[in-house]
RNA sequence: GGGCUCGUAGCUCAGCUUGGACAGAGCGACGGCCUUCUAAGCCGUAGGUCGCGGGUUCAAAUCCCGCCGGGCCCGCCA
């Protein structure tokens, strides 16, 4: 809806100077209006003459009508105040929309988004979490806006972790008594600590790998086993959190099936195939002075080949490609992208986040050195349970689990969400899991105490709005410019942008309800009815995270 | 050493793509606000050379160059 105030502040302006110049609109603080433009700074040079006295002039020459309510020249701004007329259609249109308010039309535009794709060694860590939480959001996100999205796990079952998980499962045993993944975990570690202490077994390993790769029957069902019943243990953990992916899919599919042997024989064509006691791709014309390994001398397949044919896999099944890595595959993300552009596929688009660190700790599955989502679900919703007992001590133990168990949930994935993944999280229990401001309940509060408010009131169609004051206004502008931020959201594939706007939602929202009482007002319809609007907004943004909006916390 | 990336209040972050009006929040500190829709809230005070130095511009946290500091990568691992 914002954007239709910014289409007539644009036209009106366009008429007003009879150029046909692109206008610059930007948001100003709230003391300067609703809209801004800096037309007149640019005017200025061609014209020659002073910025203050254009905008005055073409302030003069905008007639302030429908939703524009005032105009104003300020030292060579002009800024715009959007109308009463405007909140009524921002509140009609939420209201006709409802949980379809900010989402967009089918486009037809298929995608193929990859994210998690953690090993199937052992339990997801926080590590993991990150990468989950920013891909199904970032799904959900791009679903909203119309794309057609499947999500894929790809299984690494073709590399040495595995391998070696198979290998301890054989020689310890798989602990039934523990979580699968858990297991799995427990097996590896043995493992791992094994072939330190006994190098002469590594050869085992190898033998594994390669007979997994040619396809040796038994050894292909002890993969499968171990990496299902890994998975098994994963895919409890994404529940708990709220991730499902559409699809599964294991890496040795490509050997299997000869994808990757075809685009080992296509790469041969090119110029940038160079074969020395190994295969590999030149991809100094890329920028890239490592050479890309594509084959071990004794002939078998790397990682990073069979992810090449992954993504002509993608490629041919998708218009667009997604996949969301952790920063140690950088350098593997552009070697990838200049595959796949020598190979004229679709090239990616590689969203990568940092690391997560936890107070200087590096997280490492091998060493069984990691904090795992699980234990900090667990935390969380603990930590949750005693925030709501605290506080309610009036609600029955069902009432108190329910909201403990959302609440904590939701805020790791609202903790995730919010930070830009470029930036790199020092992870600290004390604030992921501290009820503070900048977190989740801030925002749900905001959605129960509207429930409380709505409860009291038979909403009605027939309001009208007389005028606004700063806490309505900021909610109206608000709501209006959700459509908006999902568009960027979609567009920037951020969905941090998501998060960030609902704390700014329920801000106002909070600081509406100080000042402004609802139920027996003069104004209680068009405040109910605004209300009701940003409850559906709240709504709408959270499940685009993922998460449940509460009614009663 | 090379490549990529981050550097905004004591701490955690937003803003940077499309340059504009005194740089915004939260946490922590201090001081206030519950006879009225849940105080998981609200208001106020203190706290900033937007890493440093240049450049472009009427205008730079934002764009360009250099430097410094943190992170990641530079394996016939994945």
């Amino acid at each position: 809806m914002f954007e239709k105030f910014e289409e007539e502040v644009k036209k009106r302006l366009q008429n007003a100077i009879g150029l046909d110049v692109d206008i610059p609109l930007s948001e100003p603080s709230e003391e300067f209006g609703d809209l801004s433009t800096t037309l007149c700074f640019e005017l200025a040079r061609r014209l020659r003459k002073n910025p203050k006295i254009i905008a005055e002039e073409l302030a003069k020459k905008i007639k302030p009508e429908n939703y524009i309510k005032e105009v104003k020249a300020v030292n060579g701004y002009i800024n715009f105040y959007f109308s009463e007329k405007f909140a009524e259609d921002v509140i009609k249109t939420v209201k006709k929309l409802k949980g379809r308010y900010g989402s967009q039309e089918k486009k037809n535009i298929k995608v193929i988004l990859e994210h998690t794709s953690a090993n199937p060694d052992g339990p997801l860590h926080i590590g993991h979490g990150r990468n989950a939480i920013i891909g199904d959001s970032l799904a959900r996100i791009l679903k909203f806006s119309g794309y057609d999205v499947e999500t894929q796990y790809y299984v690494n079952d073709m590399g040495r972790q595995l391998a070696v998980a198979v290998f301890g499962a054989k020689k310890f045993g798989i602990n039934k008594d523990k979580k699968n993944d858990f297991a799995v975990a427990e097996a590896y570690v043995k493992a791992n600590k094994f072939l330190e202490e006994n190098p002469e077994y590594e050869k085992e390993i190898a033998k594994l790998m390669k007979e997994y790769e040619e396809g040796k029957k038994d050894v292909v069902k002890e993969f499968h086993t171990i990496a299902d019943y890994c998975l098994k243990g994963i895919k409890e953990t994404l529940k708990k959190i709220n991730i499902f992916h559409d699809k599964f899919v294991f890496e040795s599919e490509f050997v299997r099936n000869g994808l990757v042997y075809e685009v080992v024989e296509r790469l041969k064509k090119t110029k940038y195939f160079e074969h020395n006691e190994v295969m590999q791709l030149n991809l100094k014309e890329f920028g890239i002075e490592k050479k890309l390994i594509l084959t071990r001398s004794d002939g078998t397949f790397l990682y990073t080949t069979r992810d090449i044919a992954y993504h002509v896999w993608k490629s041919r099944n998708a218009d667009v490609v997604i996949d969301i890595f952790g920063a140690d595959h950088k350098l593997v993300a552009e070697q990838l992208k200049a595959a796949l552009r020598i190979l004229n596929e679709k090239v990616p688009d590689i969203i990568i986040y940092e690391f997560l660190t936890i107070e200087g700790m590096k997280m490492s599955t091998r060493k069984g050195r990691f904090i795992s989502l699980d234990e900090l679900i667990d935390e969380s919703i603990k930590r949750a349970y005693e925030e709501v007992d605290k506080r309610r001590k009036d609600k029955d133990e069902k009432f108190k689990k329910s909201v403990a168990e959302k609440l904590g949930i939701g805020a790791i994935r609202f903790y995730i969400a919010r930070v830009a993944p470029e930036k790199h999280m020092v992870f600290k229990f004390s604030e992921a899991l501290d009820f503070e401001k900048h977190g989740l309940p801030f925002v749900q509060y905001a959605h129960a105490r509207i429930c409380r408010i709505l409860e009291k009131i038979e909403l009605s169609n027939d309001f009208s709005v007389e005028s606004m004051d700063e806490y309505e206004k900021r909610l109206i502008k608000l709501v209006s410019k959700f459509p908006k931020i999902v568009n960027k959201a979609a567009e920037e594939k951020k969905p941090s942008l998501i998060a960030n706007y609902l704390i700014n939602l329920a801000d106002a929202f909070h600081r509406f309800y100080m000042f402004d009482r609802v139920v027996g007002s003069e104004k209680e319809q068009f405040r109910a009815n605004l209300l009701y609007s940003t409850k559906i907004v709240l709504a709408n943004a959270l499940n685009l995270l993922g998460i449940e909006p509460l009614e009663e916390m």
